[in-house]
RNA sequence: GCGGGUGUAGUUCAAUGGUAGAACCCCAGCCUUCCAAGCUGGUUACGACAGUUCGAAUCUGUUCACCCGCUCCA
């Protein structure tokens, strides 16, 4: 089995995140709650190497991209004019016999004229004809003596004589209920729907609503962008596959505007982009696919989207989604608030509602998707040789070997870049030299100093939590050279270098 | 939201309605000159709440969480 085709299982992956303090369930003291996680050492030293990654990526080795930090409570007509108002406070309800999901307010019921208790026959607004047909053929009746009313004047306990759009018995639809999928919050003391706030469903809208200000600030010129990290909200209808999906999470979101007309060619540039910038945190191009939304698929305001996404244990699932949105939101923007946020083109004089490239990323599911990548089971030949990948079933290494678990991650991404490991603890000078580099690295790099225990052990120890880099330092540096031993991550191979030209050995491995 | 499954130590697993055990991990000490060595000692668990019972990890109910399949995912 060749490295690259390991899969995880995620029982192996959960364990180790706990066991090694990448991820906890929340509060778990008290018996968690459904779609919160929580981050451990671990977890949150990585989460900030890929959210440092892209800020850098963006803010950093680009000059048309600035920063910002907007607050998650906003004014609420913010989310009415983003559209998450008004399009999440529809009532839904669900067919227990075809597992359907409808829009209450869109559904009508055919109910006799006269006949208070007979069956009503539930079809989709404008379009009666299927259950004109069932009325002939359930209730051997004519439609002429039915007549449409809406599903929401239909008290509650005639739900048991609906026949429901796609069934044909009665009885298998649920009651109505209300599905706003974000966050209610009251601003002040006093709860009154006055006082009615959200916590934010996505960072974008906080750019949108600051695009007028930063424009002014910055004096950039289109094309150009503002990227956003943050925390976001919804309620998710179903959390699952551990963090994959969560009720809050963290959003890496560029808004980058444009000139519009050039929206196929920047939305296209985009994508390339996001795709390089996923194969330098380690996410190889053959576990990544592209999932080009099809004209019918887009939402009303889009005119291309295309979503990156990653082959989990647990499927092919979206990472980021890259959306042309034209400028519907500086257009809801202006209109809802009022003011202009019009960016003036020096060179034509021309006016205009620039349009928008939104590449939208997850930051849990990419530490999520790095974990996965990043896991393996080997198994190493005690007397040297080609290491082997562990066979997926194998409950121990054959006779020969021994086992490894090893997180492979890019070392941008690993929480430690190296541990500094005298190779005795019980002799002084080697334990000071280490405290000493120790103390010289970690001005530079998140390290860990290990003493504990046989060098091999601390050296597995580091690949469970992915270390790329072991230091050790021995008789011959204290003794001879001022040379450490270098151990590689992946390779397991060893190299001396000389402690002066360590800091540059280190950097040419690890920064992003 | 529907259906199914599972909850015992940090992890993986035991325990006939009658004293909750092991392995690995972890911690401390000894030893140790490069890949999970050894010795000694140590910490830590029945998801929660009710009920049945003289007695519940075990039986019943409720609830919470996680996993799988559907569903949903602006």
């Amino acid at each position: 089995m060749k490295p690259n085709d390991y899969k995880v299982t995620m029982d192996a992956l959960v364990s180790l995140c706990k066991r090694r303090g990448f991820i906890f369930q929340t509060s778990e003291i008290y018996g968690g709650i459904n779609g919160f996680w929580d981050y451990g050492p671990l977890g949150v030293e990585m989460k900030r190497n890929i959210k440092a990654c892209w800020w850098k990526s963006m803010t950093q080795l680009r000059e048309d991209i600035v920063g910002l930090d907007s607050s998650i409570i906003m004014h609420p007509r913010v989310w009415e004019a983003s559209g998450h108002v008004g399009n999440f406070k529809d009532p839904m309800l669900d067919c227990r016999e075809t597992k359907g999901r409808y829009r209450a307010d869109q559904l009508f019921a055919l109910r006799h004229k006269q006949d208070k208790n007979a069956l009503m026959f539930v079809h989709h607004e404008g379009a009666p004809a299927p259950a004109e047909k069932k009325i002939k053929k359930i209730a051997k009746n004519d439609a002429s003596d039915y007549e449409s009313v809406a599903l929401l004047d239909i008290p509650l306990d005639a739900y048991d004589r609906l026949v429901g759009p796609d069934t044909n018995e009665p009885g298998s639809l649920t009651e109505p209920r209300a599905f706003n999928l974000m966050f209610k919050t009251f601003v002040g003391p006093v709860e009154e729907s006055s006082n009615v706030a959200y916590l934010r469903p996505e960072t974008a809208q906080g750019i949108f609503a600051q695009f007028g200000n930063v424009l002014s600030t910055v004096r950039n010129k289109v094309p150009f962008g503002i990227a956003q990290i943050g925390k976001a909200f919804r309620n998710e209808i179903n959390p699952r596959n551990y963090t994959f999906r969560s009720r809050e999470f963290e959003q890496m979101e560029l808004e980058y505007f444009i000139k519009p007309g050039t929206d196929a060619e920047m939305h296209e540039y985009w994508v390339a982009e996001r795709l390089k910038w996923y194969e330098k945190v380690g996410l190889p191009e053959g576990r990544m696919q592209r999932e080009i939304h099809e004209d019918n698929e887009l939402a009303h305001y889009a005119s291309a989207c295309t979503d990156i996404l990653y082959e989990f244990p647990f499927g092919t699932q979206e990472l980021e989604g890259i959306a042309a949105r034209g400028n519907f939101d500086l257009t809801q923007h202006q209109e809802t608030s009022g003011k202009k946020l019009e960016y003036q083109d020096e060179e034509t004089q021309e006016k205009y509602l620039p349009h928008v490239i939104e590449p939208s990323a997850g930051v849990d599911r990419i530490a999520l998707a790095l974990l996965c990548e990043a896991y393996r089971e080997e198994w190493i030949p005690k007397g040297g040789g080609d290491v082997l990948t562990a066979e997926p079933d194998a409950k121990r290494a054959p006779e020969g070997y021994e086992a490894r678990t090893v997180l492979r991650f890019a070392p941008c991404i690993a929480p430690y870049k190296a541990a500094i490991l005298p190779l005795v603890k019980n002799k002084e000078p080697l334990v000071e030299k280490a405290r000493e580099l120790y103390e010289q690295l970690s001005k530079r790099w998140k390290c860990f100093y290990d003493q504990n225990g046989a060098i091999g052990r601390r050296y597995r120890r580091q690949d469970e939590i992915g270390t790329p880099l072991c230091i050790t330092i021995d008789f011959e540096t204290i003794e001879q050279d001022d040379c450490v031993t270098i151990r590689d991550r992946d390779t397991m191979q060893q190299v001396r270098v000389s402690i002066c030209e360590l800091e540059a050995f280190i950097t040419e491995r690890v920064d992003f």
